[in-house]
DNA sequence: TTAATTCTTGATCACTTGGTCAAGAGCGGT
DNA sequence: ACCGCTCTTGACCAAGTGATCAAGAATTAA
């Protein structure tokens, strides 16, 4: 039996498989999507035999909810951080930064999410409707707190929450597109960070 | 013989199915992505039989470059409207509520698109590359037209694009998000053009 | 060492799916 | 009515895919 419960705790070599797995399974379903991924890509990426996949996994589909659930909480660390006793304009500003450098340096979980939602969220939509609509009208309040104090110009925060995510989000999920329109230049992300930046911020000023 | 050139003009069955197979095979594409979407559901979805649609379209592809094509066009009219004659916050503003309305009229064509570049824009990635990188820095030439005249404030007209882009398709892109967090309000769309020209606005404003 | 447990895999199955084909039905011009 | 062309489909195929299983290899605890 195992030390204390009835379900016994990973061994090394178990923990380390379910690592591989699901790094492998991040790169391969952020790439072609749920349907279009297929478990002998995964399998192969992290060199395991399929059939030994299945046996930490059962079913595709759990690998892909435990993938989305292992990279969602770190999604929304940022938006958790917006805090009601800073300076509004600080906060938005620092928001809008982790979330472009997420963007950057994690545009696989980007990716995977984005692909995950535009299919309907069928995987992840009671989790959309439960915590984080909480977390989102939470922020919210205080946002709208901040202008009602007139610190803040006069914007639904629902809707600026949602510009937010989607501007800092298009640089990750739509990388083809800027790519091929840019160029790709090396400082791309840096003046997006400004210009996202300067555009909010001065949108949000209030009005003296 | 055809009527003028080698390559005979569609019979009205040939053009009318088409269609019926065009707008099927939107739906569904958009909907399931390349990979998700089966022949048989666009067939089924348009009362033909499978090899009877194929009999149109010979391969899966050549019916999503197809739709693709097709809806490309129309997506980027809003753009190409953008007048360099105009006033600059006017004609801006013009594009963001163009934009935002084709998002709440066409939201399958955004997610169409969506899921193509999410997927690296493989069947479109040339045309991204070529006609829309032109289209594009033309555009962004006008808007640093403005800039330097002082009649804009000073943002880097490509990430402005990217932004105005970003926000207004992520209503159709990530409805799912978007109406698990807001409940979906019937007025939803209405404040999203309302806050998004309102943010902009303010946020390109020439400093006085 | 020994025995129980965990881990691994080749072979295989059931099912889906893109695509083919030959034969027939329907349509248009004469 | 006749003939050529377009259109339609049931049957079928090959490849790919998710999943299973029994049997063996490796690991661990005693």
């Amino acid at each position: 039996m195992g030390e204390a419960t009835a379900i016994t705790r990973k061994t090394r070599i178990q923990a380390q498989n379910e690592e591989l797995i699901l790094k492998a399974a991040l790169e391969v379903f952020s790439a072609y999507g749920f349907r279009g991924a297929t478990v002998d890509q995964i399998a192969t990426r992290c060199g395991l035999s399929k059939p030994n996949l299945l046996y930490y996994f059962r079913r595709k589909e759990d690998i892909y909810v435990a993938v989305l659930e292992h990279t969602l909480h770190d999604w929304l660390e940022p938006l958790r951080s917006l805090d009601a006793a800073g300076e509004p304009i600080a906060e938005i500003t620092c928001y809008i930064r982790a979330k472009i450098r997420l963007s950057r340096d994690n545009p696989k979980a980007s990716r995977l999410f984005a692909n995950e939602i535009l299919h309907g969220a069928t995987a992840i939509g009671a989790y959309l409707k439960g915590p984080l609509k909480d977390l989102v009208d939470e922020k919210a309040a205080i946002i709208q707190g901040w202008i009602t104090q007139g610190r803040l110009n006069a914007v639904d925060p629902h809707h600026l929450i949602f510009a937010i995510w989607a501007t800092t989000q298009h640089y990750a999920d739509f990388d083809a597109q800027v790519s091929a329109v840019t160029g790709n230049p090396p400082d791309l992300m840096d003046k997006a960070e400004e210009t996202l930046t300067r555009l909010f911020v001065e949108g949000l000023q209030p009005r003296r």
